[in-house]
DNA sequence: CTGTTAGCGCTTTCAA
DNA sequence: TTGAAAGCGCTAACAG
């Protein structure tokens, strides 16, 4: 089966190569008559436009990379989704590479993304440190850059608020009537989820409420961290009716040990995670956390990009605080009074 | 930042293009002079080689198209990562294609890339009939189809061997000892969990033991119809002490069912499901269940695939059935007589 | 209003 | 052992 090209085409409407082209891509005038040989030719030759050598002759691809570090993780797999459905209304392809967490596979796909001319790149990189995009930049690839840092780089960044996270999760049990509201946090305040601490202090002092480090134990950024704290809360004497988790890992934990010490959740203590880990909707209870808002992070990430692809951004780099959303279910309810 | 060309590259090591081609591919004899003069322009131009160009001339992409349903739905993920890291090994791009369950966008990405000349592709298709990709088939674009017949089209199937779930789940609800198994079907037996059902009966006859109708109640495919099916099987008033579902989501109905009439799950009654849908594992208890290695399937995919690509297979369609295994969780335990 | 033609960057035949 | 040169299929000046 041979290969059907503009210049079968041409021959076949007994027009030149350039007209057919023009009808094509519909951008300059051509006569209803030659414009009708040519759609006819295309139709009866079955011909099918090459975009490869489109591609090489306008350079640009109108194709996006994707690098992610698993695309079999929900969590990714709902910002792909994003990607690629952005992608698709925009009329650009969508390479998927996942660099399992391995730096080695990452650098891989930058080179092949390059090679291949993609015109930008979305990237959840699975180092902190990404001087080694640096080069990518520099030779001037459009590059999104999820939950990390620009550095020096002009790259546009996407992050979460961790501040605002804390902050609704905390005004959520407030507006419960709670008042007495204990704090599960991580080792440290200056990774993600420590951030979150200084949005619940805000959130209690936005109330008229003091925050009390008697209640606010910390622990691993796991569940059993989250169990070790709440044991230590709970040996710590203080009253609480409700409990925000700085991420849903804890939460758990929490919840666990709640259970195993007698308490019932949410009855007796109310609990807001962080994160909305997969495991969390199907708790049991399911469990109401920050959530963030993974699919239209990917769109709008794809929209950046985009700009920076048309030309239609020429500045420096830009950080965007992605949209969290507070997601109600049934491990935090109404405080009832005592 | 001017673009570094293969011409730069030659021009700087005073040799030819052509020589600098195949210093790059390493495919033909080069003294060891220009070879290190070669790799020394390309290193101080930082020269990276332009993949479109290579594609046009070569009329060959190395990137594979995978049209799915939805990667963010946990069991397409899978498959998609198995495509994704089976396409890296072997040196390939991966297009990311979601038709949303659309034919409209299925077709719109079929068309994509074909003009984006892709080597093959992967479908799932959102429709049973798949005659739509016909005209693909006859333009000898090689392609692979999950969960559909061939029909008269000349592509490689993979399926899933209903009757090996059925009969692999029944076997070891007989090994644990039960002997009174009843089985929850659907409505129709042709539909693939209705298949399910022969190998369930196998699986008894096997070991001397025989089916009752009475035991093999109908519902719908869904979590209401495992509830009513099990509704009909306790009113039935047959015994049993272990019920093969045909599928998980009529597992988890019948559970909820069993509960509320005051059986123990699985100290009463053990379950066994097929399919491993995501709730499975996080069900309390979690669901034993006949599971597809979706990730494998995936990577076997593109071996067939890349079988066709290369030529190594010329025949006519294949059919494969795909790998099931039996996951063991705790939804069925030995019986322990009564 | 339409056609001619020079490439895009690379591979690969052919010739030396 | 190397180089010259003809394209791959298309776009977009430029010319008429």
């Amino acid at each position: 089966m041979k290969k059907i090209t503009i210049k079968d085409i041409a021959q076949k409407a007994d027009v030149s190569v350039a007209t057919v082209s023009y009808v094509l891509n519909n951008n300059r005038y051509v006569s209803p008559e030659l414009k009708s040989r040519v759609n006819e030719a295309i139709a009866e030759l079955g011909y099918m436009p090459n975009a490869v050598a489109r591609n090489l002759r306008q350079s640009r691809t109108r194709t996006l990379g994707l690098i992610i570090p698993d695309n079999s993780n929900p969590f990714y797999a709902e910002i792909a989704k994003g990607v690629e459905d952005a992608g698709f209304e925009a009329g650009y392809s969508v390479s998927l590479c996942n660099s399992n967490g391995m730096l080695e596979r990452e650098l891989a796909y930058v080179e092949m993304l390059q090679a291949n001319q993609v015109d930008g790149i979305i990237f959840i990189s699975t180092t902190t440190e990404i001087q080694h995009i640096q080069p990518l930049v520099n030779r001037g690839m459009p590059v999104v850059m999820f939950y990390r840092d620009a550095g020096d780089l002009n790259v546009d960044t996407f992050k979460i608020d961790n501040h605002l996270a804390g902050y609704l999760a905390t005004r959520h049990l407030v507006e419960l009537g709670h008042q007495r509201i204990a704090c599960i946090r991580p080792i440290s305040d200056t990774n993600p989820s420590g951030q979150r601490v200084g949005g619940y202090k805000a959130a209690l002092e936005e109330n008229g409420l003091t925050w009390n480090p008697a209640l606010m134990p910390r622990g691993d950024n796991l569940i059993v961290g989250g169990a070790n704290a709440t044991l230590e809360l709970l040996s710590s004497g203080e009253p609480f009716t409700a409990i925000y988790a700085s991420n849903d890992a804890m939460a758990i934990g929490a919840i666990r040990v709640l259970r195993t010490q007698g308490f019932r959740v949410p009855e007796d203590i109310s609990i807001v995670g962080t994160d909305d880990i997969l495991l969390a909707s199907y708790y049991e209870p399911a469990l109401t956390t920050v959530a963030q808002l993974k699919q239209e992070a990917g769109s709008i990430a794809v929209q950046s990009l985009l700009e920076r692809i048309d030309g239609r951004y020429e500045g420096g780099a830009r950080e965007t605080m992605m949209d969290i959303r507070l997601v109600i279910r049934q491990s935090a309810i109404p405080y009832e009074g005592s």
